[in-house]
DNA sequence: TCTATATAGATGCATTTGCATCGATCGTCA
DNA sequence: TGACGATCGATGCAAATGCATCTATATAGA
């Protein structure tokens, strides 16, 4: 029964699809024109810069970011190259590292940030108001894996 | 003053990255699990089934689907090695070539609409009604660039 | 304790993407 | 007509991604 998806359904994943790349590539685009490293950088950094200094194990990374693990392993090694974490053994697992952001990865979050936050500002906030916003945001977790009751 | 993003823009913004490429994802698994093409080619053949006999030239498909022009000769490239576009030579403009879907495409595609399709029911149809799902469509609507009157 | 299985993270290899640029043709304008 | 800039589409090369697998350590069970 559910398989066929509604006109409504359709047209609804269609302009999620078109307009979810739509601003991912304005948001890079603004990124690489200031000079700045990828969106995913900025996912990592700021997990991280939450996180604080007890940082963070690289599984626990693929899970918050849905990155793959692979993914994952090889943006902390370009991350390690530029000197934005660090990795650090950690004492009661042998397999395992925790990484911690360092201060040049804050503070390459921070610009980040005023780039990436400027184009959510003009993106999203500049066309909907407060309220369609709150109402985004409901619909769109209800689409969430798991879907949480909200 | 539109520099720091409010809020709910953050929220909503935050939500649309993860729930779309969670989305993505899970549609791509289920094409993946039946042993067929990705997303990607779902794009183009609908695209080139919607504009018939006549086909339609790169560039257009360029316009269409947001993918960038390169990307879009390599992935035309790929589907005429698997025989599911041909290409013909435009008469009135010697740089230019039509790409045609032809039966095999066509096929392709609609065995694709039967996995992506279900993906879609499931993924959203099922999750909102259809004044919820109309709602989405709207709000989505107003974020598209160019900013649509609707 | 010894073995088997599961988990953390890295990596070799193939494919895909991104970027810059190229060759070819078109359109415009002198 | 001839020259020049713009457009169409392809491609070489580097970087990123996907997939499978590997090593090492941890955990569970006999």
């Amino acid at each position: 029964m559910t398989g066929i998806p509604s006109p409504p359904a359709i047209k609804a994943w269609a302009r999620l699809m078109r307009v979810s790349r739509q601003l991912v590539e304005r948001a890079e685009d603004a990124l690489k024109d200031s000079g700045l490293p990828p969106l995913a950088w900025y996912d990592v950094l700021h997990e991280l810069a939450e996180a604080g200094e007890g940082g963070l194990r690289p599984f626990q990374l693929t899970e918050r970011t849905l990155f793959a693990q692979y993914n994952i392993s090889r943006l902390l090694a370009r991350l390690e190259a530029d000197g934005l974490v660090e990795k650090l053994p950690v004492a009661d697992d042998g397999r395992g590292q925790t990484i911690r952001v360092t201060d040049k990865g804050r503070e390459t979050r921070r610009r980040m940030w005023a780039v990436y936050g400027r184009s959510i500002a003009e993106l999203v906030g500049s066309r909907l108001s407060n309220d369609e916003l709150d109402g985004l945001s409901a619909l769109l977790g209800r689409l969430r894996d798991p879907p949480a009751l909200e």
